[in-house]
DNA sequence: TGGTCGGCATGATCATGATCAAGGAGGAGG
DNA sequence: CCTCCTCCTTGATCATGATCATGCCGACCA
């Protein structure tokens, strides 16, 4: 493409409008209609791409925006007293990254890229600003956080009541129908995350983790391959993770 | 009291104002003026107190309301599957109650009081509106729901990475920080939730918490008699909840 | 081509907390 | 007063997953 425009074009880009973008149906933007999609996106800022292991906003650093992903995934890591840190979440396309940190008015953790990926920022008091006129942008936004709070109690289940296998079990699961919910296949997809993280947001040693995946691997429920994964067996990887009391 | 009012005067109790609620400024409408407050009032709807073990919603029932705690307190079960029960919250006067059910319409656990309890419902649909023209509720219902967020995360952490001791410990710490802020005794209390209550909110097993309880007790940390707590020495107590990586 | 380093797998041992089992304390109701 | 509960405590054993140790593989680079 030998084209002055190039660089221009680059940039139109990432300017992309939600209303060509392929995620707004899952997107804050919902549920509104055209003419109020165009306020929507009236201030929303795009960000260059962030590169593998690139940092979104740090722990403690001032809470202005809520970042909307657009491609790619992060990771949220939470550090407390030395070293000692712990994976609170991964973002996948259309989910909203930064919530936790409006009541204190600084992020509660560092947000990484897990790859290259895209995210919209959007200006918290612009968009509560907007969301006095938009009620649907409004009410989008109370279900965002409700969900989060509710995927946060299952989170919580998981932690204190599943064995290991129910908790690898389910993180495949989960990551499987996030995956197709976004028209992906929920068959065949590649981590972006290492054992290390997995077993961080779990509850797991990595050895753990590797184990564990071999065993799935050698019952036919999954086939792994570095990070590239296959599930052969949806159900049976859905009534391991629900199985009986841990029992 | 002789005096033919008598049972108004019991229901005028139910239905004192915001304005005068001793809670109002750690509660929803702290940040409103006075006749913004007057509003704000206008749409709560008294309950009747709660006796102990009394329902204020099922799991899975449409969510309709939320619930500012007045006096009490309460605990919040998912069920899944069969029988395997997960406490996943306590609520305490002027935490806000139901907040996670807005996104699927409805309820995702039982809430029950722990001990006579009244609260104050909020219909939703006019607390939204409400938020509509009142900037400052609809900052504050974000904060509440951030918090919550926030307060999840660090749940997760601790279910995750911590020992027992450490999650008694935060236990009692973290309780005795919210008796502080809402002008309580952060040193002596009672515990309104049974050993199986706290063992299910923290991941433990009921001999588990009462063997630590014991240890605490006799390393003279704390002094617990049945439900009764005092906290002795609250410093060894914070010291013990942070220790570095389970180690 | 050898060297190093990060990510992953696998084996051996160990520790934490669950589970099983029994019994005590206190309250409610006959 | 006794009895039946529920809630709590304490002891003994066991299992799950952490930890420690080692080695492999592929990437990147001198």
């Amino acid at each position: 493409m030998p084209d002055s425009l190039t660089g221009r074009r680059r940039s139109v880009l990432h300017e992309t409008r939600c209303q060509t973008c392929s995620l707004s149906s899952l997107c804050l933007p919902l549920a509104l209609e055209v003419q109020d999609m165009d306020q929507f996106d009236a201030i929303i800022r795009r960000r260059a791409p962030l590169k593998k292991g690139e940092t979104l906003f740090r722990q403690d650093s001032p809470f202005t925006s809520v970042y909307a992903v657009r491609s790619g995934s992060l990771k949220q890591v939470t550090t407390e007293g030395s070293g000692d840190d712990q994976l609170t979440n991964f973002y996948l396309p259309s989910e909203l990254v930064g919530l936790d940190g409006i009541d204190e008015e600084q992020y509660p953790g560092t947000v990484v890229a897990l790859e290259t990926t895209t995210v919209c920022e959007i200006p918290f008091d612009r968009l509560d600003q907007l969301s006095e006129s938009l009620p649907e942008l409004r009410g989008q936004l109370y279900r965002s956080m409700s969900k989060e709070l509710r995927d946060d109690r299952r989170m919580m289940r998981l932690l204190s009541r599943k064995t290991a296998d129910q908790r690898l079990a389910s993180f495949f699961t989960s990551l499987s129908d996030r995956f197709r919910r976004r028209g992906y296949s929920p068959y065949s997809f590649r981590l972006s995350m290492s054992r290390a993280d997995i077993g961080n947001y779990l509850g797991l040693a990595v050895e753990t983790v590797s184990r564990i995946l071999g065993r799935f691997q050698s019952q036919g429920l999954v086939e792994v391959s570095g990070r590239e994964v296959h599930i052969l067996d949806l159900e049976s990887l859905i009534q391991v993770a629900e199985e009986e009391g841990a029992k």
